[in-house]
DNA sequence: TACGCAAGCAAGTGGTTACTTGCATTCAGG
DNA sequence: CCTGAATGCAAGTAACCACTTGCTTGCGTA
């Protein structure tokens, strides 16, 4: 079922672009390359297609992991983060249109909020992890400390090409600031500088 | 004018629910409580009358203010940061429609976002002034705080009621703990424990 | 009273939308 | 060679869209 997938893809991409009213089946299938009744043959309505579309997204962004136990924070954070941050941005159009249609069509905009929250779990697994194994000290709240870093993530992938001036630093540079941020907001040692900086 | 004052807000009010393409003339107009051609009468094109209402919007949302030099900087930031937030969860529908406005109508995204960049603006000459009065240890980059709180603050209010398992924790709460965490980040003393909250 | 302005109303225009129908084409497998 | 499934294509339907036109109505003011 090639076609299937092609148009799969296509709604995703159309969507991204114009939202669920700007797709129309006539674009989505142009995009395909397939006859629009075809699309109809496919799925039962446009509905349906969004829907399936937003699923495959969210079942493809497989989950990052973070170390069980934390060894070098740092180190681990950034390249955590980096990864998470290029999603992202990457998906960022497609993210604004999701969150957008939360009003108009709830189902679709949990299903594509899926991703941020299995996002979220993984590093307040993490952040916990640190403070269980003396890595960072204090009394923080580790869900807030998570909240914190994804939000600061998302809102830089989110206004950079919408308010620019407010991102005059690099998005590669953006992650260490933040992660370097939330590390000392949670009391967390300078790191025991080991083999820094080993990331894709 | 009490006419076109009407459609304005109709206007917001219905591309917050429905967004550019949702937000039919018809629709603005019965919200308005005039007949459609009036507003064809006030306004050239649906296009203008949605600019015009984004930037009323803009407009009217006046900047919320920091003291010049920082006394109680948690009592300071807190008040602050709620009354932030207030605006951020109240507008939120809005905001996210604004901001899915990016691709297709960029005039209007920037518009919109112009609110913001000026908070962010507001809150970094604070945090400067925390740095340069003594308040803040350390090397930190005042910008890069800024966007983390702002981010943490405005994903949460994105987010709230779009994933509810992300935060557990009240709106009250919620700015708190952002707070506490920044303050940490930014090597803050724990503050001259003086008369705490008297916000409104 | 007469004028002019703002608004309402009914209708229409040309275009687009999701979705359907009927029929012709292609192509792989028995 | 025949069958059946997947696709293309042309056309059509009923609804909706932004926007226009022509005419009427109400109201304040000169």
């Amino acid at each position: 079922m090639d076609v299937r997938e092609a148009l799969l893809e296509a709604a995703a991409k159309v969507f991204a672009e114009l939202g669920m009213r700007g797709a129309t089946t006539k674009r989505i299938a142009q995009e395909a390359g397939v006859n629009e009744v075809t699309l109809f043959r496919h799925f039962k309505s446009k509905d349906d297609l969004l829907q399936a579309a937003l699923e495959a997204y969210a079942r493809r962004s497989q989950a990052r992991t973070l170390p069980d136990h934390p060894a070098h924070p740092r180190e681990e954070l950034i390249e955590w983060c980096r990864a998470h941050y290029r999603d992202l941005h990457k998906h960022r159009s497609l993210i604004r249109k999701t969150m957008s249609e939360h009003e108009e069509h709830p189902a679709h905009c949990a299903t594509g909020m899926q991703v941020s929250v299995r996002v979220a779990d993984e590093l307040k697994r993490y952040l916990n992890g640190l403070k269980d194994e003396g890595f960072a000290a204090g009394t923080w709240d580790a869900l807030a400390a998570t909240n914190m870093l994804i939000g600061a993530l998302f809102s830089d992938a989110m206004g950079r090409d919408t308010m620019p001036e407010r991102y005059p630093y690099s998005m590669r540079d953006a992650v260490e600031l933040y992660v370097d941020l939330l590390l000392a907001a949670i009391g967390a040692k300078p790191a025991p500088r080991s083999g820094r900086g080993r990331h894709a």
